[in-house]
DNA sequence: ATCCAGGAACTGT
DNA sequence: ACAGTTCATGGA
């Protein structure tokens, strides 16, 4: 991690293949999204540092990435945990010189790879929320899964308010190991939505599941046995979730319908290709299945 | 109206 | 092991 400390504001120096817009771009594709606002290129988001919830507010100018505190003046420890967070939000600590060289060559992968440079995958640091928003995303299209991700982070969230703007800060496993399956089922969770997520949230509270024992874990396999043996969780929700929190290059979502139309679209097909077309397609993506899968999906919005 | 959506558990064979 | 069924509702 390199970055430095400006007192009353951040400087983060990212790797050399990193661009902020790009990443912006991702961000940006849902008007529902609840959890981080774009406004004038700059990036506000909620985050809570030693269990105090901190307004960040996030610029780019080539070299570096800023974070300033428009409500806060923060300590030293608050400074060094922002510029942890920031970090693994962009997913910073991944070289993907290696990816890069490997796209150019590839079929799939060519175009994006250079149309999208320095896109990073956006990661969701926090464990219980990776799980709950994978879970919520399940079978469902996108713009109702972030109403039902807006309803849930409004009825049980923690906010701030700052010149009449409020953010919001994702729910704590905490608190939703104590609600009821009916309490999400008036917000339009199915019963087994709701069930899987408080069984989570609950197997959390009790530290069943942590996500140091996640990243302990290192090997693929290892991890996705654990995690597909949480009710709720099959190979598509582990993979997602090792993907966009865990920071395994090799996790690879291949029965995602997004993956699939991104491909078909990519590749001028007339219909979706099946698993094993994928296969023989990823064949070259050996441990960059992640980025492959993250830059296709950044592919379908334009 | 009809089909599908960033699936997974459950049931029956 | 494997295939079919159910869940649950909104978007296009």
């Amino acid at each position: 991690m390199n970055w430095m400390d400006h007192g009353l504001s951040i400087e983060i120096i990212p790797p050399k293949e990193f661009n902020f817009n790009e990443c912006l771009v991702f961000l940006g594709r849902s008007e529902n999204e609840i959890l981080h606002q774009i406004r004038a290129g700059y990036l506000y988001k909620l985050v809570k540092i030693n269990g105090e919830l901190i307004l960040l507010k996030i610029g780019s100018t080539s070299q570096s990435i800023h974070v300033e505190f428009p409500i806060h003046t923060p300590s030293k420890s608050v400074l060094g945990g922002v510029a942890e967070y920031v970090w693994e939000w962009f997913d910073l600590d991944q070289e993907l010189g290696a990816f890069y060289q490997m796209a150019r060559q590839d079929r799939v992968l060519a175009s994006i790879a250079d149309k999208y440079y320095g896109l990073r995958i956006m990661c969701i640091p926090d464990l219980f929320e990776a799980l709950t928003w994978a879970i919520i995303g399940q079978q469902i299209n996108l713009t109702f899964a972030y109403t039902l991700k807006k309803r849930f982070v409004e009825q049980f969230g923690e906010c701030q308010t700052f010149k009449g703007q409020t953010f919001w800060f994702f729910p704590t496993y905490e608190k939703i190991a104590s609600i009821e399956v009916s309490d999400l089922r008036e917000l339009q969770f199915s019963v087994r939505k709701a069930e899987y997520v408080i069984g989570i949230a609950q197997a959390m509270t009790s530290g069943q599941l942590t996500k140091e024992d996640l990243l302990q874990q290192q090997e693929y396999q290892l991890v996705h046995r654990t995690l597909t043996a949480i009710r709720g969780v099959g190979a598509w929700t582990a993979d997602y979730v090792m993907m966009k929190c865990l920071h395994h290059p090799a996790a690879f979502p291949i029965a995602d319908v997004g993956l699939h139309n991104a491909l078909k679209l990519q590749l001028g097909l007339e219909r979706k290709p099946t698993i094993e077309e994928i296969r023989e397609l990823a064949s070259d993506w050996n441990s960059w299945q992640a980025y492959a899968t993250f830059y296709l999906w950044r592919s379908l919005y334009e």
